[in-house]
DNA sequence: GCTGTAGTTTGATATTTGTCAATGCGTTTC
DNA sequence: GAAACGCATTGACAAATATCAAACTACAGC
């Protein structure tokens, strides 16, 4: 049984070294994100060969990429800790934010298609990703049954989550994408055990605004109308729901 | 090696049975559409395993579901002949359009993710589709690593797609959605060896405006403005694309 | 051939969101 | 502590799209 310890956090000035590779293999049986990132009911004998497939954990400062459009395509990696933000461009500067991905998501599954990386990562906060290395893991999952399953439950998943998006992008008006957005925030935090209605925001207006298919100006405006009504208290960053079920209420069409 | 015929086609009045399976098996080693569905370079022994993959054809007439959101999950279906669309519906009656399919295309990977259909997939013409039970794709691919791979891609391919579809529908404008659609369109009928330029729409106005996230008003003056300004020629569902390059243009941020 | 229906086009108007501009807040840097 | 910067808020106005309504077209059924 493979039994690592966690390296203590450095911190330290590698200011001109954004990206930092780490040489310690981590225990994906140790890690307290396993429920996020496996399957359940995997035997022991699996839960060792899944330990042997994911490799050295990368540290990616705030602001920086941790792969860009066009990079191949090598390894997906799996949200450790932090907060990181997916976006596409096109040649006129038009960019799209496609996605929000926080601790024990996984990033990279576009890249699969092209063997080239299709979009950009970029971290908004100081984190961490374990590395996995695509070719394992395509061997790994074609003799554990359970991770192939869940690989693809993945990949799927990530599919109808792009469906959602499309719903609101496509049928939705500001104030309820806002609202939507907020609820899949609160429900992604609750998942991982912090408080559902008190959050900090990692990203800007204007990239909730990309990912939501609005100006940062309408954004702001959603907010400040969603404060006057009671729904919630914002302060910048810092985001208190303060009424939950009105906020779903909103969802359900019924024009205020 | 497999060798069976095609059944011919009975296209009987078969009003009251809209869904009708049919009992023989397809050999995709003998299907014209076997470079769009299936990896290239398999050899002759992968091939003849794949044959036995591919289970009963299945007809599904205009205006029928292949499947609808909640049934259980338990085959994707490859598009043999004709044209799908996928919706998905929110209880206020609001849905959107998540793809149109065409011959060779894939239908179902949603489903993977909770062993249940999320979307509706709807004939918009007679249609055929190849039954691909999910255990046994699962099964086989992790015997053919060139199969898994190739189905990996497929999936990851979609989730490229719809990055693209949520490109359009947060930044683009009415007339450029319509373009990026027609182009996409040409592409794909390209692609089957039909006109780049002259093809008939399955879908409605409606329709077309539920994937782009238009209402079908906007869609309609969409078209005739196209028209005005001579880059298209178009009929009720007849569409002639006269000046190609300049449609692209459309798409590159140059604001008329 | 007539009739009904579903789908499409077009116009007038309303609503929503974007654009531009000014101001404010908070943090970092010097 | 002041200055500079990035980000957020707010207002006035413009532009894009939706809504509502009417007419038109193609096609299916009788």
């Amino acid at each position: 049984m493979t039994n690592i310890k966690l390296q203590p956090k450095p911190d330290a000035p590698t200011k001109s070294v954004p990206l930092t590779f780490d040489a310690l293999k981590v225990a994906c049986s140790q890690c307290n994100l396993r429920e996020l990132c496996l399957p359940l009911g995997m035997t022991e004998d699996e839960m060792v060969r899944v330990d042997t497939l994911v490799g050295a954990r990368r540290k990616i400062k705030r602001g920086h990429h941790l792969y860009r459009a066009g990079d191949p395509f090598e390894a997906i990696y799996a949200v450790k800790t932090g907060f990181f933000k997916t976006d596409v461009l096109i040649e006129d500067g038009r960019d799209q934010v496609t996605g929000f991905l926080m601790a024990g998501e996984l990033l990279g599954l576009d890249g699969i298609s092209s063997e080239t990386h299709t979009c950009n990562a970029v971290a908004l906060e100081d984190s961490e990703v374990c590395l996995i290395p695509y070719e394992e893991l395509e061997r790994l999952s074609s003799e554990v049954r359970t991770l192939q399953r869940h690989f693809h439950k993945v990949m799927s998943r990530e599919i109808v989550r792009e469906h959602g998006v499309m719903m609101l992008l496509g049928t939705m008006r500001a104030e309820e994408r806002l609202a939507a957005f907020l609820l899949n925030l609160s429900q992604r935090f609750t998942a991982r055990g912090y408080s559902p209605t008190e959050f900090h925001l990692r990203m800007t207006r204007e990239e909730i605004g990309s990912y939501l298919g609005l100006k940062l100006e309408t954004v702001s405006r959603a907010f400040s109308r969603f404060q006057e009504e009671g729904l919630i208290n914002v302060q910048q960053k810092y985001v208190h729901i303060l009424d939950y079920e009105r906020l779903r209420h909103l969802l359900s069409r019924c024009p205020a």
